[in-house]
DNA sequence: CGGAAATTTGAGACGAATCAATAGCTGTGG
DNA sequence: CCACAGCTATTGATTCGTCTCAAATTTCCG
């Protein structure tokens, strides 16, 4: 169930995160790959970041799953957004800020210090563009809590993730790992486990995805993608002029 | 109903977003008074960012009320936020951008093009943090779409209206000018008006709020915000140390 | 193999949507 | 000054989607 117990060795894990980011902005990869120098590991469930406290430094996912999420003083539950490879956490224009969300590991993370901005050329631009596609995750979720049904959220959050994983060249033909449970899905999508689970199953039926042992299947991306009318995001990942 | 058609001095309005831009970083107020000097009006209903169109130049909003929105083939519409005075509008850090979203005037908007990064100093730092308080609220906007019933979700952002009204200067004891329909309402909550209009009544019962001729009061501030749960957003306004 | 976590199933309750109609308000033009 | 059009707000009746609670089953993992 975790990524990064897989027999893959580490490298490739590394350098599909490079891949993410190098395709961000023109990276000096040899220097991008140096940067990436001392890897850290944190279990499931450990938090990467707590609510409230001061950020240490910013950091890269080099392998595994984290979620921002909140919860109320009642219990309940709410991600903001996942955290794939190739992400960074933490990074924020800043001064001295506090955390605005506790970053939580949905499975074993493997993350490395950020490397710094100004560490390589260009990578000033590829955090900026990094933060602007986050931003356009953050909108994606709220027309998605806001206006979609709960069918329609679930085959939305797949795309979304098997977009992202795509660009971080962790997709196959026969889909991806997909670590999260039917309850992280609710804490995600603002519904209830038991009903995600009712909707996943309809979805089967009806051939829209397969989900077995923790890998996902879409189906038919493009025709799901019509069926719930999800504008792609289409940030430039092409290099600035200049 | 628009908020600018009042008696008030449009000298006083810009101050309101002068004072709002100044607590965010320390700023040389009257180098930023000299930035704000062409100002331009768009109508109610009129677009001032359409989504996949390039941005032109980032603005300040002086006056009105305006909503990043995006419209799903249907015809369903989603809120993503609320822009008020003192807020920017297409400020982002990549290079040649694409509007992930439409920015509609929700009343006639006065704006003025925001001053250059490096036109004042100090400036940087009050976009930086601008730019995260504006993530903070969309972290807030999904929580509330997540995981807060109807009423929750008018109550929590009342609360958040206030708040940022508030650092604008434009609260006083009775409330503060609300612009939005009950549908508007409805659009940023992802509810009917017809609902949205049943909870209001209610909160008008429970004497939790006053809502008259677009004018808009929270009998009490600090229980309402107990009663919601609501963790209230505390980006550091000061100045960073050094 | 055993225990915990995750998924699945069922019955019933509740919150919010839907559809439809009415009433109030605002501005416009005759 | 009134009549009318067009929003906005309000009310009622009904339907539908999702939650809740509870229990059974399956899967995962040590």
């Amino acid at each position: 169930m975790v990524m990064i117990s897989s027999s893959a060795a580490p490298e490739n894990l590394e350098l599909a995160a490079l891949r993410r980011l190098s395709r961000l902005a023109p990276v000096d990869q040899a220097a991008l790959a140096a940067a990436l120098g001392e890897q850290r590991t944190v279990r499931v469930h450990r938090d990467l970041i707590r609510e409230g406290q001061e950020i240490v430094e910013p950091r890269l996912i080099v392998a595994g799953w984290a979620a921002r999420s909140r919860i109320l003083p009642d219990g309940r539950r709410q991600f903001l957004s996942f955290l794939l490879p190739g992400d960074l956490i933490g990074m924020c224009r800043q001064p001295r800020p506090l955390a605005v969300a506790t970053v939580v590991a949905l499975t074993d993370v493997v993350y490395c210090v950020a490397p710094p901005r100004d560490a390589i050329p260009h990578l000033t631009d590829a955090y900026a563009t990094s933060g602007a596609i986050e931003e356009a995750h953050l909108l994606g979720h709220i027309l998605r809590l806001g206006r979609l049904n709960a069918q329609e959220r679930i085959g939305d959050l797949f795309l979304e993730l098997h977009e992202r994983l795509d660009l971080a060249g962790l997709v196959s033909r026969d889909g991806f790992e997909m670590p999260l449970t039917q309850e992280m899905l609710a804490d995600a999508l603002g519904l209830t486990a038991v009903h995600v689970n009712r909707m996943v199953q309809q979805m089967r039926r009806d051939n829209d995805v397969k989900w077995k042992n923790g890998r996902l299947t879409l189906v038919d991306p493009v025709a799901l993608t019509r069926k719930i009318g999800r504008a792609s995001i289409r940030v430039s990942l092409d290099a600035p002029a200049g």
